[in-house]
DNA sequence: TATGAATGAGTCTTCATTCAT
DNA sequence: AATGAATGAAGACTCATTCAT
């Protein structure tokens, strides 16, 4: 493949993200994605064999894009409190604008594969932000900085409130203030109340 | 309308349920509620305009039971405990037979539907369950059961958790036991913990 | 057949008319009628076995009303100049009136049969009109009314003139004095001009 | 678009006016059209999106290929006697061959229209005739070929009688001389009887 | 007689997919 | 590589006609 293929290849991954984002998995043709691209339909097969595949290109290279932010940002933090913010601070971003979010379309694709993946991509970023956050909870513990008396448990119920919150952004109103809330609950269980704001959400 | 006709439709709303359950709202055809009730194309228009007018029959039909489930059950409940627990039950079992529920159409029906609506269904779900949890939390703290500095705050937290299981169960597994440690751990915070198990989940 | 169901019979046409008056011909259907009348689909099949059945009743019913109009006037008429302005009359009445008129109704059912039927409605129509307007003429030659030299042509003459104003009537626009001038320029050629005036049109 | 599309759109418009011609307007489907092209069901829609839209490109040829028939004539004519009778010799000859000219499809997309759009194809085409007539007549008056009192309702009556001629050949039957009888009445008014024959008619 | 539920054929319209250029 | 014309399958919707009640 060409320098300019792979040019073209990434264009239109990144142009099929906005129409997936903004209308979900199901109902994006190829002709959708064609149009948004102002490509030619024969253009598009040249690159992917059918929506799916275009889909999974797409959620391949979200996967990439977050895990360099991610990484990109460890180096700056010094403390486990800051870094559990951090984390949150993320999901936040996505739970307000989820507009320009995959995840209705992760979800919807999830739906229609129900059965046939074993590793369904709604549920290792779960796995993730769990096994992500449990560590950082055990840290805390260690250093001082938190209390918990159970790290997953505490891990996988930040993370069932921030999917509670991701679904009630996008099919009702959910502020800003109530993500803050929600997390706030969260964490007080095992961080001590006198261990700085969390106001920097 | 006739007695048999009436006797029909329910039986079509009771078919395009299962199909809703099954596969959403967005892929699912005039053609898909046909196949399923066995009848001519014609006929289904008799009693529908479209997919819509089916699904939002089927929400209204679903509305009807839940509440009937919920008010039946009332006159047996005498303790704010038990109603709370009652209420998490019947979250519970949504959650853990979510292949059974419309939980997903509903989600794909809110974001089509997306601004046009004022009151969502999924959002008047969970504010009525927020409302429904809050009350119960209050009359809790009168009759001592319960200590909740923040009834709204911790019934919102409720319904987050809740909600995230729920979408987590349709992507990926959640165990029985995932949703037991979930409540366990939410309702720690203002159930004193030696009131009783909660093993009636 | 009962006093009952001429009586339905009846007002099925009349209720007909309306329909073929406003919408033509050709795209009336079993359902258009059956909704105007506010009658079941079956019932209306128990006395028309389709579209064209219902337009050939209204149209003898059409037939019967009109014969009865010029039969009825006869009586009063006592100068051939009188009874030709009246012919005319009526005719311009349907010209002005078009829209409550079947006229279009009728070409697009010739034109749809044509060449099944041998003496086509319009046909038929056109050489009553023909007829009449040529023994109108002869005896007004003969009473020393009219002066024209060639009756049946004369007759043709006006009958194309009003032809053509009718269906310029509904395609555009064509006012009362319209028809006048047209009227007064096609009998001045055998209507001496101190004959009296034609302002009773 | 390409050239071959365009021989293509051409193609269409010129097979679709003789479904036209013979159908009229109100029951053509696209599938007739396609049918009547050999084309498949996606090619048609790739030129129209829907039957008006082919109509009007083929009402839009034919106001072309029309207006170049008059345009190629004019100069080969030397007097307004034979400029009258070459207009009325192409109003006859859509009169005889009725049934291969889209006059019913006009006038039943008319009646459709009807109020929907101002200046109507029938309506317009008659003001056309008239302005055109009326000029030849006013022309004719000055060089001492015609002696018309009124130029403008000596034109409008000839229209009226073509109008009527041409709704009358496709209802019933119009002969040839049907024709020459109404256009030599019509202009007797006129033209004085020994200004040459009109059989070139 | 009268009703209106039910059926299925027919048309409209959109799209995935192919293929000649 | 790239284009976009072309095809045909699939689903929406309407309506003539039948039939059990």
């Amino acid at each position: 493949m060409t320098d300019k293929s792979v040019k073209k290849k990434q264009f239109i991954i990144e142009t099929a993200r906005e129409v997936f984002a903004k209308n979900g998995y199901k109902t994006v043709t190829m002709k959708d994605i064609v149009d948004a691209c102002e490509i030619s339909r024969g253009g598009l097969y040249l690159y992917f064999e059918n929506v799916e595949q275009v889909f999974l290109a797409v959620l391949e290279a979200e996967q990439k894009k977050s895990d360099e932010t991610v990484t990109g940002a460890l180096p700056r933090i010094d403390s486990q409190l800051k870094l559990l913010l951090l984390f949150l601070k993320v999901l936040k971003k996505e739970i307000i604008h989820g507009d320009k979010s995959l995840m209705m379309a992760i979800y919807e694709y999830c739906a229609v594969k129900r059965g046939e993946t074993e590793h369904t991509v709604v549920q290792s970023q779960f796995d993730n932000g769990v096994t992500f956050l449990q560590r950082v909870i055990v840290d805390g513990n260690k250093s001082g900085e938190f209390l918990s008396a159970d790290p997953q448990k505490d891990a996988k119920q930040i993370m069932y409130i921030m999917e509670g919150l991701k679904i009630l952004s996008r099919t009702g109103k959910v502020t800003s203030s109530d993500v803050d809330d929600a997390i706030v609950n969260a964490v007080r269980s095992f961080v001590p109340s006198d261990s700085g704001s969390t106001d920097t959400l």
